[in-house]
DNA sequence: GGCAAAATAGAATATTCTTTCCATTATGCA
DNA sequence: TGCATAATGGAAAGAATATTCTATTTTGCC
């Protein structure tokens, strides 16, 4: 078949092409087009064979997809990926080695400290969670009539995110958010579950909440970073994670993930009880 | 020839390989040696001819420097590299049946998928951001009058704790996050950025704000998950982020790492740019 | 609903790449 | 120096991969 016009000589001009092109590109091309553009970093590795199963079509559709692009084949996509490779590669290799040296904050330099901060976390997080807690934890609030999320400040992203997960998995959830400062307290009552997020040092209005809910006689779970937190006074079921922080920073890649472990958990755990009835 | 012994399981055995036995080797199979410890990174993209051309050698004396560390040949030990790139997928994806088959997700369990799909993506955000973006993203965010984020559903909280990073850097910030259904667009103006974060399938109100934006003259910075997302047509610096997924779920370890290395590094400009002048 | 054009799947073909083989050259040792 | 052994280069066989081709299906339009 041959090209139809000039390769994308860049990353750059791929990427147009590539967003230029796909609206209008057939089901099976299209499929192509959102595969590459979703891992991008396979195309230096992979065969036509690998990458056409994985998105689901013939090798000669996509064949037809790199043509469509202005390559002559899959050959001379893959080429213009894997320079692309070689030149990133030893980036990442002095990486870690520059994260001392480097005095400047470079982007990049901080990018890496925090993505090695993050996996340091995780890595705690998988051996520091308490196996039991959590499963008690998963079953209370499974049982809840509903779970009043209670976060704020650096806590709030983690509690706004339960909220949307507990939202896909319609499990009645209410975010207190203090939004206009109105307080919606008066809507936990007994038989619900208080989920608390709160990192040292404790925000006041959190741990208040959490207090009048334990009042009301309302069960609580807590996230949170120490053994010796507030809501353990609550008796709370508290699951304790620490973030490892890069200077003055703390990020929370494992709070967030052991919040949608927890939240995929009470839902799959609601799931059986409703299939078991 | 066939190998001699069991190939290297790991990166770490083949540098211990090729350590110990570099000192011993003849002159053409100790400039494979050589050339494969100066640049490891060509292995996965490169053919045995591009190679050995490179090492000054044959390739027949390529294939038997593979061999005496043990593989079977060049495309075993290609293998061995290509895998270390993108080694998580494919045995990823068969725990992930697993996960399955167990039948009811245990929390542990769960978590623990969570904890690797976390450690997966922050690796991938680690190769795969283009240092160039990131750093022509920092400097635009930097030179900011205000700074609009843009970010709902399974975005928001990001956006939020980009709102909580740049509040306590004292950098001007403003979330739009639909509250009340208020619409605060009219306060984008030229001279803002709108740092608009959005996944597959895009939320359209983020796009067409991130559009309107575009529309005053603001700048766009974009963090998102493809190289076709609607924001690269809109011409923003996009940050792309993928996310390995656990079965339905996403979680955002990675997306958040990226946001925290964002917003310290714009800080840091800052702060450089005003102790400058 | 029927027709023309486009898209697709799968097999056949062509190409590229890897590996082996063997003749030749170099090396180490008596 | 001469011999045995090891190392090397080049080419040819073998394997894997990419590309093209064509029959069939799907799509869009009247």
């Amino acid at each position: 078949m041959e090209r139809k016009t000039t390769p994308p000589a860049n990353m750059a001009e791929f990427q147009a092409r590539l967003a230029h092109l796909s609206l209008g590109l057939p089901k099976r091309l299209r499929q192509c087009a959102d595969y590459v553009a979703a891992h991008p970093e396979k195309i230096a590795v992979s065969t036509v064979a690998d990458l056409s199963r994985a998105a689901g079509v013939q090798p000669s559709a996509f064949v037809r997809f790199c043509q469509m692009l202005g390559f002559s084949g899959y050959s001379e996509m893959q080429a213009l990926f894997r320079g692309d490779y070689a030149r990133r590669w030893p980036d990442y290799a002095t990486r870690l080695e520059n994260l001392r040296a480097a005095g400047e904050a470079q982007p990049t330099t901080l990018l890496a400290e925090f993505v090695e901060a993050g996996r340091a976390s995780l890595e705690l997080l998988a051996h520091q969670v308490d196996s039991e807690v959590l499963e008690d934890a998963v079953s209370t609030l499974a049982g809840a009539r509903i779970i009043h999320l209670l976060g704020l400040s650096r806590a709030y992203p983690v509690a706004a995110y339960l909220s949307y997960a507990f939202e896909k998995m319609n499990i009645p959830t209410m975010l207190h958010d203090k939004t206009g400062n109105l307080d919606h307290r008066h809507a936990i009552q007994a038989g619900d579950v208080a989920l608390a997020i709160s990192f040292s040092p404790y925000t006041p209005e959190t741990v208040a909440l959490a207090g009048f809910a334990r009042g009301e006689g309302a069960d609580l779970v807590a996230i949170t970073d120490a053994l010796n937190s507030p809501f353990h006074k609550l008796g709370a079921r508290a699951l304790i994670v620490s973030e490892v922080d890069v200077g003055a920073f703390r990020a929370l890649s494992a709070t967030i993930s052991l919040a949608i472990a927890l939240a995929v958990s009470v839902g799959a755990r609601r799931d059986a009880a409703q299939n078991g009835n």
